[in-house]
DNA sequence: GATTAAAACGAACGTTCGTGCTATATAACC
DNA sequence: GGTTATATAGCACGAACGTTCGTTTTAATC
C-alpha cells in the first residue's frame, strides 16, 4: 500500500508517466508470477509481453529482487481488495468469518490470478530460499493467518462460537482447507474441491456454533452422503 | 519402481557400475529438488555437488526432462517406502487410515526430504506448465488421494466408520490438513502445525467413528481449549 | 519554441543454462 | 592380456539470464 502511493509527482501535482507504466508492469507481473513463479518471472519475458525493452523495464526496479518485492506488494494489494475488503462488509462474528473463507475460495475459483492463489504459489516456491522476498511473503501469510484467527476470536466474543475452541487451531484448519482446494484446482482442474472446502468449513462452523451463531450461517444444503455417479464431474 | 529395477546387467548378472552412480545422482537430486524445485535442480549444480562432470551426469538421462522424470520416480519410491509401506502394516480399517495420515506427517516432520514433502513442492511448481513431468506428478498425487479414499472406504466396510461419510470428501480434507501442516512448517518453521493437523484429523475420525472404530484410535489427550501463554512456542 | 529532467531504448557485458560432440578412462569378457 | 562395451570427462555451442552503459525519445516547464 505504501508503494502504491509513493508516486513521483510534478510541480502541478500530476502523476508522472513512469508511475503508470510501473503499475502496468506490476499488473502483468502479478499474473505471470502466479502462473510461472517469481523466479520464472523473467525480465525479458515480462518486457516482451508488454512490448517494451528489458532495460526500460529494469530501470523501474533496480534489480530482479526489487521487481519481485514490488510484485509481492502488488499482489498483496489485490488480495486485500478482493478478499479482505469484501469480508469486512459482513457483520462481525460468524458472518465475517464465513465470508472471509468463502471469498477466499471465490478469489481462487474466479481466476483473480492466472495461476491460482499468488501467495500459495509464492510461499511454496520461496520457503527454501532465505532473503527479503521470502521474509516478506512469510510476513504476509502470517498477517493473513492472524486475520483469520482474529475473525474466529471475534465470533467467540460475539457469542456465535463456542468459547472453548482454539482460535489459532481453527484458523490453521480453515487455511489448510483453502490451500487444499487451491491445490486440487491447480493440479487437477477439479472445481468440486471448492465445494468440498466450503462443506468442510461450514460443517466445522456448525459443530462449534452456539444457537445465536447457527442462524447466521448459510442453510445446510443436503446430507453428507457418498454420491452415486453424479453427472457432470470432471475426470 | 519400474525405473529402479531396469538395471543394465552384464552376462554374469552383476550390476553395471553406471547404475550405482545413477542411483547416487537421483538420491542427491531428490533432496535438491525438494528444496530448490525441479527447475532449480540444475545439471551443473547437481554435478558439482557430486563432484562429477556435467556431461557425465547428463549422459545418464539424455535430457533435463529425463532427469526430472527420473527424479520424480525416485521420490515416489521414497514416498512409498516411508509412508505407504508402514501404513500397510497397520490392520485394515481405522487403524490403517489413521496410520496413513500419521506417517505422512511424520515423513515431513522427520525431514525425509530436505524441503518437506517432495510432491507438495513439485505440484505447486509444475501445476501451471503442461508436459510429461506435470502429468506424472498429477498422476502420482491422484494415486495418493485414491489410496487415502480407499482407506476411508475400508474403514467404513469394516464397520469402524459411519457409512454416510463421503470417502472422497474425507480424503480431500485429510490431504488438505497434511499439506497445510507441510506449508506451515516449511514457511514458518512451525512444528506445532503437525500437532494441529493430527488433532484435526483425529477429531474428525472420532466424530464419524462407530463404537467399534473408536476403540482403535489413539486416546484423546486433552480438551480442545485456547491455550493461555504456553511456554516454548516458536516465534 | 527552447530547456531540461524523466523515461525508454539498444547494444553489450559476463554467467549460467541445457545440450551436443569427441576423446579418454574403466571394467567386464574372451 | 587384449578386446570391447560402457561410463565419464573435456570442450564448445547457442540461448537466455540479470545487469550496465550511453544514447535517444518523450513530455512537462520556462
Amino acid at each position: 500500500m505504501s508503494t502504491a502511493s509513493e508516486q513521483t509527482t510534478t510541480a502541478t501535482g500530476r502523476k508522472a508517466r513512469g508511475e503508470r507504466t510501473r503499475q502496468a508492469i506490476l499488473e502483468a507481473a502479478v499474473h505471470l508470477a502466479s502462473a510461472e513463479g517469481l523466479e520464472g518471472l523473467t525480465i525479458g519475458r515480462l518486457a516482451s509481453e508488454l512490448s517494451m525493452s528489458k532495460s526500460g523495464l529494469f530501470a523501474h526496479f533496480g534489480s530482479k529482487e526489487g521487481l519481485q518485492l514490488a510484485t509481492v506488494e502488488a499482489a498483496r494489494g489485490v488480495f486485500i481488495r478482493e478478499v479482505i475488503g469484501p469480508a469486512f462488509e459482513a457483520e462481525r462474528g460468524s458472518p465475517r468469518l464465513w465470508k472471509l473463507c468463502d471469498t477466499w475460495l471465490g478469489y481462487v475459483e474466479g481466476g483473480v490470478f492466472r495461476g491460482g492463489c499468488f501467495f500459495a504459489a509464492a510461499s511454496a516456491e520461496f520457503d527454501g530460499r532465505p532473503g527479503p522476498v521470502r521474509d516478506r511473503i512469510a510476513a504476509i501469510m502470517k498477517e493473513w493467518l492472524k486475520a483469520l484467527g482474529r475473525a474466529v476470536s471475534e465470533a467467540q466474543r460475539t457469542g456465535h462460537l463456542d468459547q472453548d475452541v482454539d482460535a489459532a487451531q481453527l484458523a490453521f484448519e480453515f487455511n489448510a482447507l483453502e490451500l487444499g482446494a487451491n491445490w486440487a484446482f491447480q493440479l487437477h482442474g477439479d472445481r468440486r474441491a471448492f465445494a468440498r472446502a466450503r462443506a468442510a468449513i461450514l460443517e466445522r462452523l456448525r459443530l462449534y456454533s452456539k444457537p445465536a451463531g447457527l442462524r447466521l450461517l448459510p442453510a445446510v444444503k443436503e446430507k453428507r452422503r457418498a454420491p452415486r455417479a453424479r453427472r457432470g464431474n470432471r475426470q
